[in-house]
RNA sequence: GCGAGAGUGGCGGAAUUGGCAGACGCGCUAGACUUAGGAUCUAGUAGGGUAACACCUGUGGGGGUUCGAGUCCCCCCUCUCGCACCA
């Protein structure tokens, strides 16, 4: 009887849905188990990627199951945002009813894989049903200060016609299709994620279950740095220009200030200047650069002195200000203190335009640094010296010192500054969330009302490839006021779809609440998730995104939770002769016609068996065969057997070992199901899948070496046992068949949601052990002995083997025995 | 440049954390069964050496600690990823 693997995994796939199998309880008081997977983009088809993550979730899920956990294991789609815009522009086709195809597709590729998922708890979030809720927090956030306007200088993609987050600009470029980005200005909102920057840094540290990789890519991105912030006043005016710098000890050193060219004071500093054009004229050609030309590495930095002059706030000394194109508008205040002795990049600019350069850290007190020996900055500790009245301080003391002291003036104070920037939301496309905002001639910024939630996106919009369709909608574009009633405008921008997913997995408790975005209880009841599987390229952007969410929403009073995930896994990237794969490079390997030609069972097990999770995995799709083989091997053992095993099933516990060989099978028994259980629990799957294959082999051997066994109860009995163990252990990486063999041997209930087997310690015990014996750390034969003989009689009879007599002429200085394990003699 | 991680057979990868390196699988070789097999089964498979053992060498390179090192320490090389004028 040969597997058909097609019909049985359809058979299961059935019956699990239609018995609700993997339905989820809310009322249960089992401990919770909240599994999650990063949701997908609806493109279409099922890719590798996809594959291997759910296959990682899909184990766990039914580990956790059946170790009797009540589990939440849900499945959405992340469903606005361009593809589908484009689709429209392309095809001529409704974006939703692109997208609702492509999910229906996709869906069936998941049931046909058999994942365990609990389809009651979806969420699409392409419909009104969820992103109303979406406009429901914006209004919550811009009523708690979250959310907010601004004319701000922006990451502008012309190819996709939109603005980007700085999360988004990659080397300069747009993240999804490379093109060069430029700054334009314009209103947009925000959402004020700096506001958490410190306690998202902070709790970083408490996610101790997260890769170590992924925390620290959230720490640089908030980037926190602690210094000081310097007040500098421009001579003959009433301005005073404020600096931040992590090197306030070096303020006896500044010769010069430095303002980035987007500095929204320069045009009044310039106003009077003869040099007006010139200046103007350089700053027009630093913002035409594109971010990826001003921030290159070999670039030369370039300046202009803006005839104009600040104070030194603490020796009164008037000095040079500057413009110069590696000072950054959106880090700091804009504006640097330059101290070239001590900074390399103001050293380099201070040697080309001829500037002046004081030295004021010395490492050695008795032999100070003088700056004719000096080819590049000096960064390093030191001591302050041509610092007046600091001479001598040690720098760090220093920092304080001199703080305070521009504390006393009230030119400056302790400072922290971050990297991570506000959340720019806004987006002129389409397929996303509309901004629940109307704009009024009277009265303003009006968000709308609750009661008109949601605003839907219009179906009269055309999709021409140019600016954003609705702006070109007067059905969606025009409103009315909900304050004074006269004719208003609507916001034609759309969320940025992150917002979508930073808070789904909410959403997933209670997916079809219709008065909030989620159940208050049910989420604390639920949340955190316990375990979030997903790819490394999300370690930034909607890992910290969510991060914030949840404690915004937490402080608006919408659940008390802290943190979102608990433990995070993310899997390592499915690649193909070394390469990501994409469909513009035609190495798409289609998971489809693994699943045709091998079944979902071998398709998903030889993923897990092919390279651990976290790692990346070149695609050779060779290896399948022998996962195949395994499940095969498996069936056909079986069903040699199948009247014996299903005669023996319910006697496996009563077991009378009689020979080595029984002793010797019944003990991996126990230890496969050690190893498997302990595998899973570590993400080790495929050891744990070679556990179960050498596993199958004990058992093929033990049937070859006892052929008699079918006469022997006790044998029957324990070979049932083998098989029932097998069997059960193998279930969460091959559901399918499992669960086929579980029913021919006679079982009723499903395995899927059985027990899973615990394992007896006092049958892992062996009666004999072999000890390896070395000489001089050289192993040179082997001992096999009682288990319980005494460690005198090991070392005893070790050095009494004919192949470790010719290595120790010379005599034994000592001899060390390691416990269970080796005896190892020194001559 | 800074930060993190990784280098083990022809390939994917194991190694109870300092104790038999190469589990398990792919591939390959030989054989069996077969009209045939890219199906299945059996045996072998790190390199050298041997009739077979023995033995020697071996975890990117070089040193060190130890009875014993893939694993710990120091130096170097290579690769991957992240950040990158952050004041």
């Amino acid at each position: 009887m040969e597997y058909q693997f097609s019909e049985v995994e359809s058979k299961w796939q059935k019956k699990w849905s239609d018995d609700h199998v993997y339905r989820t309880s809310d009322d249960d008081s089992r401990e919770k188990f909240y599994c999650l997977e990063m949701y997908p983009y609806p493109s279409g088809k099922l890719h590798m990627g996809h594959v291997r993550n759910y296959s990682i979730g899909d184990v766990l899920a039914r580990f956790k199951r059946r170790l009797g956990f009540n589990v939440l294991y849900p499945m959405g789609y992340d469903a606005m945002g361009l593809p589908a815009e484009n689709a429209a522009i392309k095809m001529d086709i409704d974006p939703e009813e692109w997208t609702l195809r492509c999910i229906e597709i996709m869906q069936k590729q998941q049931k046909r894989m058999g994942f365990s998922y609990d389809w009651e708890h979806y969420v699409n979030t392409c419909l009104p049903d969820y992103y109303r809720w979406n406009q429901w927090i914006f209004l919550q956030f811009y009523k708690n200060g979250l959310a907010y306007k601004k004319k701000a200088s922006i990451n502008w993609c012309n190819s996709c016609g939109t603005v980007l987050a700085n999360e988004q600009v990659i080397d300069g470029q747009c993240w999804r299709c490379d093109n060069n980005v430029v700054e334009k200005d314009l209103e947009q909102w925000f959402f004020n994620i700096r506001k958490y920057a410190d306690e998202l840094l902070e709790s970083t540290e408490k996610l101790t279950e997260w890769p170590e990789q992924v925390r620290l890519m959230q720490r640089n991105w908030i980037g926190k740095s602690i210094g000081t912030e310097i007040h500098f006043p421009i001579a003959d005016s009433d301005y005073s220009i404020p600096a931040f710098t992590t090197r306030p000890d070096t303020l006896m050193g500044v010769c010069y200030l430095v303002l980035a060219p987007e500095y929204p004071l320069i045009p009044e500093l310039i106003q009077d200047s003869q040099k007006k054009a010139e200046i103007e004229d350089f700053i027009t050609r630093a913002r035409r650069k594109s971010k990826i030309e001003r921030t290159a590495e070999q670039v030369e930095k370039e300046g202009i002195f803006i005839d104009r002059y600040m104070v030194h706030p603490i020796t009164g000394e008037n000095m040079p200000v500057f413009i110069a194109d590696y000072v950054l508008m959106d880090y700091g205040t804009g504006a640097v203190m330059a101290v070239p002795a001590h900074d390399q990049r103001d050293f380099e600019f201070s040697k080309k335009y001829d500037l002046p350069i004081k030295v004021v850290i010395t490492p050695d007190r008795k032999d100070p640094l003088k700056l004719e020996d000096m080819k590049e900055a000096y960064v390093d500790p030191g001591y302050l010296i041509n610092s007046g009245e600091f001479n001598g301080l040690e720098h760090m003391a220093a920092k304080t010192n001199i703080t305070e002291k521009l504390k006393e003036k009230g030119l400056g104070d302790f400072s922290t500054t971050y990297r991570i920037r506000d959340w720019l939301i806004s987006r002129q496309r389409y397929w996303g969330t509309p901004i629940p905002i109307i704009y009024c001639g009277k009265c303003g910024i009006v968000p709308v009302p609750e009661d008109d939630l949601p605003v839907i996106l219009p179906k009269d919009a055309k999709f021409t490839g140019e600016g954003n369709p609705l702006e070109n909608s007067p059905t969606f574009k025009n409103a009315i006021c909900p304050v004074c009633g006269s004719d208003a405008r609507r916001e034609t921008d759309t969320m940025d779809t992150f917002v979508d997913s930073s808070w789904y997995f909410l959403r997933y408790v209670s997916p079809k609440l219709e008065d909030k975005p989620f159940d208050k209880n049910l989420a604390e009841k639920w949340m955190p998730v316990d375990h979030y599987i997903g790819g490394i390229t999300h370690a930034i952007l909607h890992l910290l995104y969510s991060r914030f969410f949840m404690k915004a929403l937490r402080d608006i009073g919408l659940a008390d939770i802290d943190e979102p995930f608990s433990r995070l896994t993310t899997q390592g990237m499915v690649l193909k002769e070394g390469e990501v794969m994409s469909k513009s490079k035609g190495n798409v390997v289609d998971p489809g016609e693994l699943i045709e030609t091998y079944g979902a069972d071998s398709t998903r097990a030889f993923m897990l068996f092919a390279a651990p999770p976290e790692k990346e995995y070149d695609w050779n799709d060779a290896g399948i065969h022998g996962v195949s083989r395994f499940l095969n091997r498996i069936w056909t053992l079986i069903h040699e057997k199948k009247e014996l095993i299903t005669e023996y099933k319910d006697k496996t516990d009563s077991l009378d070992l009689n020979s080595k060989a029984d002793k010797q099978l019944a003990r991996v028994i126990e230890t496969t199901t050690k190893h498997v259980t302990e595998s899973i629990d570590h993400l080790h799957f495929n050891t744990g899948i070679a556990a179960l294959m050498e596993f199958l082999n004990e058992i093929r051997d033990f049937s070859i070496e006892h052929p008699e066994y079918a006469d022997t109860p006790s044998r029957a009995s324990l070979f049932a046992r083998a098989m029932i163990r097998l069997v059960s252990l193998l279930n969460p990486f091959a559901p399918h068949i499992t669960e086929e063999l579980w029913e021919h041997m006679g079982f009723e209930d499903y395995l899927s949601v059985s027990d899973w087997p615990a394992y007896d310690e006092s049958l892992m015990k062996a009666e004999e052990k072999t000890i390896v014996v070395q000489v001089n750390g050289k192993v040179r034969g082997n001992l096999i002995i009682p288990a319980d003989l005494p460690e005198e009689e090991i070392k005893r009879r070790a050095p009494e083997l004919d192949n470790v007599q010719k290595f120790i002429s010379g005599g034994i200085k000592k001899i060390i025995y390691v416990k269970d394990r080796l005896v190892n003699i020194v001559v």
